[in-house]
DNA sequence: CAATAAATATGATGTTTATCATCTATTTTA
DNA sequence: TAAAATAGATGATAAACATCATATTTATTG
């Protein structure tokens, strides 16, 4: 009993007015909407592998993806998350450069539509709003690299850890039971904070013993949010 | 016995054809030379601070330049170098956030030119070449910082330093006694690394022992770069 | 639904790396 | 140039963290 999958259109798309595509025209949307693909993704399907060439972005409609890398070790590493609206792919295509970083369905259902490069590159040479929102979607991304560059660098796993929990927050949300809403394997998490999974359980566990978070398998609620940015060590 | 110091002319800029600026019509060029300033910097010197705004770009004419944050306990962390005919500081201007890391010059007489925001976003809408440049170091940047990101999350401290040692030879090039072209305090390697200063001067030790380097007061030599590139453990 | 696999959990142990103390060498400045 | 400050070097120790081993729980699948 599979659900038929509609292509879904950007004219509908209810997450277009918060992305980098909200000030595009009514014009210039039917014009997209005539030239992208669209996919449909199970959970733990790779969208595209690092080290690939793409002719155009990725624009997620419904779902939430991982974008990571895999070390000399062989090891994941996630470099950033992207839910509906965002769009993934447009550093690899902007810089020419083969693709940075893998990505991968976290949920089942998760649709994603292909727009080709040309499309792209028409929109940014003629729309300057579109150009300057990408100049400053890529400009803000760079700046919060350098900030997860500080913390790998300096923060201990405990404190990374805990800020690795307030950004899932402020990335994905917490519903009203405060629990945040993305699925991540405790393996996954430990890709994030940069450390071994053990350590990961371990600390969990602990946050847990001090009523900061609580745990149903994977749903993690926030029970202490200012106690986790106490641990966290953020001042902002 | 000062020496005179004068504002270089962009026109005159041995860096511009190898920078962001390479596509600028000769009208653009003495545009901005109308509308720039310059600075000069001793060794040492600020030239700003994270957490301010920047109302332009600055463009650097002669010197070395270190980006760096402080932690959260007040330890710096180098984002990133620049040398003549790099920009820096378009980051926070694009994104229109405050900079996001500091910066100072790393040797006496660093000269930097501040282009007025209103120049870069004119020649943003006016040049698409330029544009396109800027997207494209932007990307490009992005894509760097991500490589950081996975080394700092899973490399010991051996194969950072030693990935640290080529980084900066690419940099900064050697000379011909394949010297690398920036000086640095162990300090600050550490402060690359993501380490303690004694780490970096234990491992730099252990390097010389094994005739990989040489070491003359903050002068690296590199003997053995294939070897280096094997402690680094990168293959691409 | 039993059987198997995978994920989570926890203890024991070892390695890596930071910290602290101290000493020497090199700059800087009075 | 002597004195003071700073940077570099090295050993001893401690802390953080990874790894390995092994349960236990939770999913998955025949």
């Amino acid at each position: 009993m599979k659900k038929h999958q509609e292509t879904p259109q950007c004219e509908t798309c209810g997450s277009r007015h918060l992305s980098v595509f909200c000030s595009l025209s009514q014009d210039e949307i039917s014009e997209i909407d005539n030239n992208k693909g669209c996919n449909f993704y199970s959970k733990g399907q790779v969208i595209f592998h690092e080290g690939n060439r793409t002719k155009g972005i990725y624009c997620i409609n419904k779902g939430k993806v991982k974008l990571y890398q895999i070390g000399s070790e062989g090891k994941e590493q996630i470099i950033r998350f992207a839910k509906a609206g965002d769009v993934i792919g447009y550093r690899a295509m902007l810089s020419e450069e083969p693709l940075s970083a893998s990505a991968a369905s976290l949920e089942d259902n998760t649709t994603i539509c292909f727009i080709p490069q040309n499309q792209v590159l028409s929109m940014i040479t003629k729309n300057p709003n579109f150009n300057f929102k990408l100049l400053k979607m890529l400009s803000h991304e760079l700046g919060e690299a350098a900030k997860v560059i500080t913390d790998l660098a300096q923060k201990p796993v405990r404190e990374r850890l805990a800020e690795t929990l307030l950004i899932l927050k402020n990335t994905f949300d917490v519903d009203e039971h405060k629990v945040i809403q993305v699925k991540l394997s405790r393996e996954e998490l430990a890709n994030i904070v940069g450390t071994a999974t053990e350590s990961v359980i371990r600390l969990l566990s602990e946050f847990k013993k001090d009523n900061i978070i609580a745990i149903e398998g994977r749903n993690i609620k926030l029970l202490n949010i200012p106690a986790l940015t106490r641990i966290a060590n953020v001042f902002e």
